[in-house]
This record gives C-alpha cells, structure tokens and sequence, in this order.
RNA sequence: GCCCGAAUGGUGGAAUGGUAGACACGAAGGACUUAAAAUCCUUUGGCCAUUGCGGCUGUGCGGGUUCGAGUCCCGCUUCGGGUACCA
C-alpha cells in the first residue's frame, strides 16, 4: 500500500482538530508536565527551516510525556509587539496590529502543517489587551513595592510609609537610590509632593533621571541587553550615552538571587556561566581616600584591598560628581576642556579608540595606608557606572593603570615578589606580597583578607559586593508596546486604578515622534484620563519588548481568566516550565528578566515557585547553506565547480531551491532571471557542479527553504525526522536538503512493515526471538534517546529496526503495535494512520502507553569478564553465555597463562568479577 | 584580553575508558526496465595485498595516566559562540 503522506496528514490534522486530541485540563489525578517553547516574534518573512527545530523537540518530548501519561500542557502564543511592524507602518502607514494579525495567521498555516500537539485553545498574543492587561497590572505591583534588604523580598510600599512616619528611613535596609537620612518628623512635615519623590527611591519600577542608550536612528532608548558594542543589537545603528528621565525596573535588586537560583536549575552550564557573567558579582571594598586640604573624601571600589601601598595615583570617572569638588581653579580649564573632548565622542567611537587620555585635577590625595599624597586625574577609561565612579590605581598589577602611568609618567610600584613590569603590569591574583608594610610575606590571597580586615577595623571603608547588573530602563519612545497604566498629576506619575485596566492602545496617525519630540503616543487624541471630573495626561511612553514576554509562561496555565494573571488553582497544579525549549540569544535579555520578573511575583506570593524555567535547553542554530554558480568574467557563460579553476571567474549566489544535491536544474535556472535566459554552461560529466557555503539564512543569499515546500515535496513527518536527523539539538548546523531522501526512504520502508501489496497487512502470529529482541532493543534505545534529547540517533535507531525487521519480514502484531506507539512522538501523523487503519484500534495513538522495555528479549549471546591481577583490570575475556563456573575459570586460566608468556611477569592471584566490557580475543 | 564550546572519512554525524567511522547522504559498480523514475543488491577512511586468508596506518598537534584513550589529565594550534576599559 502507498504512503500518501498528503492525503493522510491533512486527515489526522483534520481529525485531531475535530477531537481536540491536545486539549488539556488541570486533572489531579495525573502528574503534570509543562514543556514550552519560546513563542516567536512572526515576523513577514515567515517561518524558515530553521525556526520549527526547537518546536520539534518539544513536540517529541511532550508527546513523549503524554505517553507516559503526564497530562502534558504544552501552548503556543505570539510575541507579537516589536520594532519590525512599527518600522513597516512608519514607510507604509499601515496599522502596525493589521501587519502583525496577516503574519500570525501565515505563521499559524505553517505550524499547523507541520502537526505540532499543541493545545491551541491556550493561545496568548502579547499585544491583545486581554493579555497585556496583566502585563500593565503586574508594572502596577512593580511600583507598589519597595526591596527590602532584611525579608530579602519584595515588600508593599503602604509598609515602607509607615516605617517613614514612625521612624523615619536611619533603619530602612533597601534595594534603592541613594537617598539622605530623615526622621519620622520630617517625614510626617513633608507635602505629598516630597514624600513621593522619596518613595520613588524605593519603588521597584522606578522614575529617573538615568543615562541610557540612546538610538537616534530607532528614535528610543535602548537596554543594556539590547546593545552590542556601541551598535543596536536591531539593525545594527549607532548608541550614544544620553541622560533622560525614564522608568526602570529594579533589577539590581535581585542580582543576588538570580545568581544563587542558577545553582538550582538543570540549564547547560555554559548558559549559566553566560548569565553569571552578565551579573557578574564582584567582591571587594569600599574605601574612603581622603584630599589633600579639603573635606573631600573620595569612595573607591577594589577587589584588591591587599594592593594599596601601591596606588600611586587615582582616577575619576569624566561624570562623576567628585571632578567638580576636586579640581583646583589653576586646572580647572584643562579638566573643563578634557570633559567636552569626551562629550563629543560617541560611545563607539570611545571603544573603538583606546588611547590613553586624562587630565590632571591639581588635586592630591592622601593614601590612607602610607599617608602619601597621590595626584588625582580625569580619564574616560573610568566608568561612572560601575562602582563609585572613582578608583585607586596601581599600576603595577593592573594593565589600564599600568599604560595610564607610562603614558603620564607616574611611578609604579611592584607588590609582588619577582615580578617585572618594567615592560607589562602583573596583573595575576598569585605571588608573595612585598613592599606592603605588614602585609609582607602574605601570599595575595590572605594579603586581601588581612587588608579587608584592617580597613574594617580602622574605619577606612568596609568590604562590599558589587554587581554589573543594572537596572532595566523599561521606557520606549515607541508607538507598537504596552502603554504604560500611568498618569500624571503635577507631573507626578500616578498608577492607573486597576480595575481601568487595560488601558488599550490608542489609535494615531502617523507613527512617528511628535514635532515637538515627544514619544508617537503624543499624538493620540484624548490620551488623559478622568478621574473624579478632572483630566489627566497618560503617559506617554510605551513598555518594551520584554514586557510582555516576562512572565507569559504564567499566563498559558490561565489563559482565559478575567480576574487574575493565573488562578491559585492552576499555578498551584501546572508550578513552572519542567522543559523550555529557545535560542541562546535570549540568555542576557529575556532569561534574566523572565526570572527576575517570576521571583517577584513569588515574593507577593501569586506564584509558588521561585524560578520559572526547571530545565532549559538551547536548539542550535539552522544556518543557511548557500550555492554559487562561477560565471566566467565578462560573458554570460557559467562554469562547473570543478572546472572553474582554469577561468576567471565571479561567484554568484543561485537559489538553493533550483539545486539538488550541488547540481543545477539549468532550465530552472535560464527562467529563473531574464539575464540568465541565454545563458551558456561549461559542464563536468553532462553536469553542472555548483560551489557552496555555510552563510546565515537570508533572502539575500538566496538559501531560505520553506518548510512547507518541504512538507509539499515529502510530508511534515519527513520534515520533523529530517531536522532531528541533522545532529546534535544543540549544535549549530547548516540546513542541507540533500540527506532527506534517505530519512523520507527510511518512513516508506517503516509504513512497509505494516502493509503488503493494495492493502495493510498484520499478523496476529506470535512473534520470533529475533523480533522481541530487536523490538525491545529499540523500546530501550529509543526511551534512553528521548530521556537525553538524542534526537538524531533515535531515528537512526528506527532506521536499523526497520531494516532488521525488513529483513526478518515481519509484520506480526505483537511487535508492529508498540512500535507504532514507539514512532508516535516522531512522525505523529503516520503513526495515528497506523494505529487507527492498519492496527484497527479506534481512539488515538496519542493516548496509548510507552512500552516498557523487558530486559528477558535483550539477552546477549556472550558475556564480558573483565580479568584482574591483584586487584588491577588486566584484561577481558568475551565468553558464550551460560558457561558453567569451571568452564569460566578455565578460560581465564588459559588467558592467563597467555597473558603471562606476552609480559613475562608471573601473576599471583586470579579474581574473576562479572562485568561489562569488552573482547579480548585469545 | 577574559569566559565557554568544538575539532572523527568526500559530507552530516555514531561510539557508559573496551572491535573507531553506527546510521544517512554522496560516489562507484550491478539487477529490474525500451528508457527514465522508483526499488533492490554490492563496494566505499587511507596505504599495501587482492590467487585466498589479510597486513599496516588512522579521531587537529605534542606529552602523560591506563592492560587498553576519539573519550581522562597537562601543554599547544585552529575554528565557533558569549563578553569586555567592570577596577
């Protein structure tokens, strides 16, 4: 009987579409399992090869676990606010929510064809005020609490105002911006005004002045995550430092357990040591350098307490607010005129030129360790935000100081014994501590501790823990975001009442900023609120991409509930994402704020777990791999591969799609663009070769391959083997379609199995020896693949049991049924045709059981006795199985012997221990 | 610079420290066919021998541990990814 993959997939997907086989509900009667994939952005180019390879995976797995029988939830949504459909309606005009609702509907056509098990009822789009609704009230929830640094939790900010009015803030230990002491009584005297610029302090989502990332070509601020090397990560347009007055979310103050929770999680570690980085907690002092006739005292940080006797000068970030205390009147021109040099370099301009430059203060400072006075300087290789803004330099053990001092001819100070840096700084953390007063002899390590130790003591600073992880700027000068639940009363912001919530999106007329620069909203009529008879403006800016995707994992467990982000009941039953499935890129964005934005909600207690995502997994990236044809310079004629070294020739990128396995369809290619329509060819046996490269996949290298075309041509089965088949999950790799006629062969001959001439044909003959072992060989293989993510080698697994089944001509029941079941998670349409039609069952393979794998079938004929002397492995003997003990001993006494003529050493006891390895022929 | 990861045939890739190259593609030869497609069979790391059986060599390079290393350890090389004046 054929394998007609078309007619038979569009009938299952039908079916299970009218079954609603992949509906899920909270059933306490199973355990639950919660696999997820990282909802795309549909984009208008569509779905490549590339984007279902993740879906894939989780497809098997969850298909897996619900054969298990885990009542598997696994959704499907859209992240589907983003700079694409903005910038398309900024050149169109067309309403960026019309864009967005044409690709989910081609991105939903694709998916579909492809039979992921998703339960599509579940189905959540970012940009749906249902949805959003919740993104705004958990903003909302964000400005309502304040850190508290002693619960090491999230705290409502009504208690931190009775804590003010009762005693003011000297006791308040808080995630917060720095903020003066007061008592209960100024408090209490302040006006609404004040007290709220206070609070604002300690707000988890915040207002304030901030320097940002600055894109005028995106024409909005940017976050940290969302730039790379002085370029927007989007498009790749220049970033410049500006401060403007937006919102933040108070990261910071989770850094510390967002670092201890990734000890917790069951992510690859390079993922973890990416995120750890990106954190990155550093531990040193604070300390206090007091200036040289003035009542300055400048805050450094270090990690190297131990190295103070070797500051011979400090350094001063060019924004930092100590320059202007610090500069004596005589240099103040030199310093003033430095500040506008670094003004006018843009970011990228400063990391791409590292010249050492600076300025003298005239200020000294005196070192508080050997009472020296030390110059002071300006230079811009000093950030202002990280640490103090200010530093203490020794350049005998740090490179940056190190030029900084050769460059302005300032002393260097070696620390270490026998170390050089008459040409280099030594900047390893190793070595005996000298010229160091009493810390002399220490090695580095215990010279930190002993100096952390003394400037405690003395008062000099403290020790302190510093993160590089900033706060997130949550503003954007964008049209297509959640808009925020924010209104302004004297310009103070105020938190929309929840129950106006959402706050929809107002309509505009053009996309752009306003003549007077204000962010698109500004031109929305009517964007004010009424409360109590009077009129509010809204705010103005909208929330960025990561809003709506932080906590949406939440959202899927409840997606249609009106009252809350999720209910207690399904959060209680569905916990957090046992599996996630995404690309690496998402590791410093969304990864970091998905986690710090779950850990809050844990704290006000509407979700029971601390993380969000159990398990992790990165799918590799599907490049592109590209065909050139060689088109002999100056004429119209193209040249094999092979034979275009003997020409001079141009490589021109050819559509992969007219190329089958490097060989051009040449009429495919004269239609394929009027210049080539008389073209001229040079051949290489009747062919022409084309040459080929592993490039990204784009249109512009003419290598995207559409997963449908590949569904049209072989089956969405043959599709989801081929990409399991392509290597390791979470390898990079290049989308090569030469290959699959083998995959697509290997389902032919597995339908084969179950079919005989016109019709399905299965026995109910009790099956072989041979047949259950190689049945239950592939029930273990297969079950130990899935487990571990082996997706590629479980379907070589199916090629060999479908080739010694083959051979053996099976087509018994017994052996058929369970591997039906086996290849369900694979290849899902095939296997429901099977089951239902060839097997004659009437409810869906998705609901049958994983076979268990029985150990009786899979006995081997010979067994492995590794040999030892004296309690050492020697070697291994590979006998029949089911000798007796004299037989066996035998054997290993004749190896023995054998073994002792090969090394002449005489052996002097002989222990025989069953075990698994390997032949040692005789 | 720092932190990860990788390196195996013409290609994608298999190998709990135990017969390296499973499986698949491609290639070569053959069967069927008027022919093509489809299907099936044989060979396929390299070198040598092919009047047998076979022999030697081989997992980026150099060392080490081990009876035994693609796999573990040390030192390199190259390529990929992340990140960076973070004190």
């Amino acid at each position: 009987m054929e394998y007609n993959f078309r007619e038979l997939e569009k009938k299952w997907q039908a079916w299970w579409r009218a079954s609603a086989t992949y509906r899920v509900e909270i059933d306490k009667s199973r355990p639950k399992f919660y696999v997820l994939d990282m909802f795309p952005y549909p984009s208008g180019a569509g779905l490549h090869v590339g984007h279902p390879l993740g879906y894939i995976a989780s497809d098997i797995y969850s298909r897996y676990k619900r054969l298990n029988g885990f009542n598997v939830l696994h959704p499907m949504g859209y992240d589907a606010y983003g700079l694409p459909a903005e910038q398309y309606a900024i050149q169109t005009g067309q309403h960026p929510a019309v864009t967005t609702e044409k690709n989910i509907t081609r991105y939903r056509e694709q998916l579909d064809k492809i039979g992921f098990s998703y339960d599509w009822s579940r189905e959540i789009r970012t940009c749906d005020p249902e949805y959003y609704k919740w993104t705004q009230w958990a903003f909302i929830q964000m400005f309502n609490h304040w850190y508290c640094l002693r619960a090491n939790a999230a705290r409502p900010i009504a208690q931190l105002v009775q804590i003010f009015s009762e005693q003011g803030n000297r006791r308040v230990k808080a995630a917060c911006t720095e903020t003066p002491l007061f008592t209960a009584e100024e408090w209490n005297s302040w006006n609404e005004r004040r007290q709220q610029e206070v609070l604002m302090n300690y707000r988890i989502a915040y207002l304030a002045d901030l320097k940002v990332n600055w894109c005028p070509a995106l024409g909005t601020v940017l976050a940290n995550d969302e730039v790379s090397e002085g370029l927007s990560v989007r498009g790749g347009h220049p970033v410049e430092q500006r401060v403007m007055r937006q919102w933040s979310l108070r990261v910071s103050a989770y850094a510390q357990r967002l670092l201890d929770g990734l000890d917790r999680l069951d992510w690859s570690e390079s993922l973890k040591e990416t995120q750890r980085n990106w954190i990155g907690r550093s531990e040193g002092a604070e300390m206090k350098f007091r200036v040289a006739g003035s009542d300055v005292e400048l805050e450094i940080f270090t990690t190297r307490a131990d190295t103070v006797f070797g500051v011979t000068f400090m350094v001063l970030a060019p924004e930092s607010e100590y320059v202007a205390r610090v500069t004596t009147p005589e240099h103040k021109a030199e310093v003033d005129a430095y500040l506008e040099q670094v003004k006018r370099r843009t970011e990228r301009e400063r990391i791409a030129d590292r010249r050492v430059t600076g300025a003298f203060t005239g200020a000294y400072a005196i070192n508080p360790l050997t009472e020296k006075q030390i110059p002071i300087y300006v230079s811009d290789y000093v950030l202002a935000g990280y640490g103090t803004g200010a530093i203490m330099a020794v350049p005998a053990h740090d490179s940056r100081d190190y030029a900084f001092a050769r460059h302005f001819s300032l002393p260097v100070i070696p620390l270490i014994e026998g170390c050089d840096v008459s040409e280099e700084s030594y900047d390893a953390k190793e070595g005996k501590v000298i010229n160091s007063g009493f810390l002399n002899g220490l090695e580095v390590k215990e010279a930190i501790a002993a100096m952390k130790k003394y400037i405690e003591e003395k008062g000099i600073g403290c020790v302190k823990v510093n993160y590089r992880l900033r706060d997130a700027i949550f503003s954007r000068q964008r049209y297509w975001g959640e808009p925020f639940p924010v209104y302004y009363k004297e310009g103070m912001p105020y938190m929309l009442d929840e129950s106006r919530l959402p706050l929809m999106l107002p309509e505009i007329d053009k996309y752009l900023p306003t003549e007077t620069g204000e962010p698109p909203l500004g031109r929305a009529k009517g964007w004010s609120v009424n409360i109590d008879g009077k009129e509010y403006p809204l705010e103005l800016n909208t929330m960025p991409g990561f809003a709506g995707s932080s906590a949406y994992y939440l959202r899927y467990m409840d997606p249609h509930n009106p009252d809350a982000l999720v209910s207690r009941e399904a959060d209680d039953y569905w916990q957090n994402v046992d599996l996630y499935i995404g690309g690496t890129e998402h590791a410093t964005g969304h990864l970091i704020y998905s986690r710090f934005w779950n850990k809050f909600l844990y704290d006000l207690g509407i979700v029971c777990e601390d993380e969000p995502y159990r398990k992790l997994i990165n799918q590799g990236m599907i490049q592109g791999r590209s065909n050139f044809v060689y088109r002999v310079i100056g004429t119209n004629t193209f040249v094999s591969c092979g034979l275009k070294g003997q020409y001079e020739t141009q490589p021109i990128h050819v559509d992969v799609n007219i190329v089958s396995n490097d060989i051009l369809d040449i009429e495919k290619f004269r239609a394929w663009s009027p210049d080539y329509a008389d073209a001229e060819f040079i051949l290489e046996d009747g062919k022409y070769i084309c040459g080929w490269a592993v490039e990204k996949m784009s249109k512009s290298m003419y290598n995207v391959v559409n997963p449908d075309d590949i569904v049209e041509r072989y089956g969405a089965d043959t599709l989801r083997l081929y990409e399991m088949f392509l290597g390791p999950l979470e390898q990079s790799k290049p989308w090569d379609t030469n290959g699959i006629d083998g995959v697509h062969r290997f389902l032919k001959k597995f339908w084969g199995l179950y079919s005989s001439g016109e019709s399905f044909s299965v026995s109910d003959e009790g099956p072989t020896a041979a047949e259950m072992k190689t049945l239950h060989k592939t029930i273990k293989k297969i079950t130990w693949d899935i487990e571990n993510f082996s997706f590629n080698t479980s379907v070589s697994a199916f090629m060999i049991c479908t080739n010694e089944l083959g051979a053996m001509k099976c087509n018994k029941r017994a052996v058929l049924e369970p591997l039906a079941v086996l290849i369900a998670p694979f290849a899902p349409h095939m296997a429901e045709e099977l089951w239902q039609c060839a097997l004659g069952h009437t409810s869906s393979v998705c609901d049958a059981a994983w076979p268990a794998c029985e150990e009786k079938y899979l006995v081997e004929d010979t067994v492995k006795y590794p040999v030892s002397f004296n309690g050492k492995v020697r070697f291994t003997l590979e006998l029949a199985a089911g000798l007796s003990k004299e037989e066996i001993e035998k054997a290993v006494l004749a190896a023995e012997q054998t073994q002792r003529q090969l090394d002449g050493k005489e052996p002097k006891k002989v222990i025989v221990v069953p075990g698994k390895i390997v032949n040692f022929v005789i």
